[in-house]
DNA sequence: CCCCATGTTCGACA
DNA sequence: GTGTCGAACATGGG
């Protein structure tokens, strides 16, 4: 379910429990969503501490906590990915941990809870002055001035043969797009999911890197704010089921496995660049 | 029972 | 070493 526009939907999910003090901590240790992470710390030093701040970027969160178990000056950095089923809520107390609920923070009137069916999602935990490493080292942001149309087409270049569709996929370099976000995105800028990501001319760039601001940008205020539903002029209703109409030419859409996944466009304004027609190459 | 799912990782292979 | 592809992960819904 989270993209970019659901995590940051679900980041704000906490803000009723900021500055509040953690009573206790529930984590289920053996859950999958644990792994790689340090669950003993976690429940040993967030009892008596308050969560300070939160952030989203892409599809990763980060929650700081100070006091409690942590020494001055330091702070306990909770780590969030959502995978495919992750959820963020708060409930009031007394609440009925469900059997998803894999890591609950209990204050004295609410629970902020962790759950995740398919456990895809992951919880990583670490004490530090800073900023964990491993959260600076994260690509820039999509809207942010490090994410520009350059640097985009180099990536691109170098994964020549590889379908655009999965390219936009690849959270190294495009942080919180997901499925629908990538059709949605190829869909405007009007290129074939199916399109060498290493041959797109300038033109289909240009439109790309717009495409990308573009539908970051109005999924966070459509999405990001309180789950609103995308209107009808997008793809993003049109997607789900076969046999939908594409809202701007009117034609059914196309659905098919793209880079391992189910991918959604509209033939008739989603083309395939001709090519192979061997002219020239000036390179000398 | 079968198929599908808004994600990531890892092993096999070119 | 690099790039690409499918399977695997765990669970629920149609």
């Amino acid at each position: 379910m989270p993209e970019l526009a659901e995590v940051e939907y679900y980041r704000k999910q906490w803000e009723p429990v900021r500055d509040e003090t953690v009573a206790r901590v529930e984590a289920h240790a053996r859950a999958r969503v644990f792994r790689g992470c340090r669950v003993a710390e976690l429940t040993a030093v967030l009892p008596g501490a308050v969560l300070r701040e939160s952030r989203a970027h892409g599809k990763q969160m980060l929650f700081r906590f100070d006091g409690g178990g942590l020494s001055a000056g330091e702070s306990g950095w909770l780590g969030v990915h959502l995978g495919m089923s992750g959820r963020l809520a708060v409930e009031a107390v007394p609440y009925a941990a469900g059997p998803h609920d894999h890591l609950v923070l209990w204050t004295e009137s609410q629970a902020a809870v962790f759950a995740d069916p398919r456990q895809f999602g992951k919880v990583s935990f670490a004490v530090g002055r800073d900023w964990p490493d491993w959260w600076r080292g994260l690509p820039p942001g999509l809207l942010e001035a490090g994410f520009d149309q350059e640097g985009m087409a180099v990536f691109l270049r170098r994964r020549a043969r590889t379908p655009i569709k999965a390219a936009l996929l690849l959270q190294e370099r495009f942080p919180g797009i997901g499925n629908w976000m990538a059709d949605e995105i190829l869909w405007r800028a009007r290129i074939h999911p199916r399109e060498p990501a290493g041959g797109l001319s300038r033109r289909q760039e240009e439109a790309l890197f717009a495409a990308i601001r573009e539908v970051c940008r109005e999924a966070l205020e459509v999405i990001g704010t309180d789950w609103g539903d995308p209107p009808a002029s997008w793809l993003f209703p049109h997607r789900w089921k076969e046999g939908g109409i594409c809202p701007a030419s009117g034609r059914p859409l196309a659905r098919e496995t793209v880079g391992g996944r189910t991918t959604c466009w509209s033939p008739a304004r989603q083309k395939l660049r001709q090519r192979g027609g061997g002219k020239r190459k000036v390179k000398k």
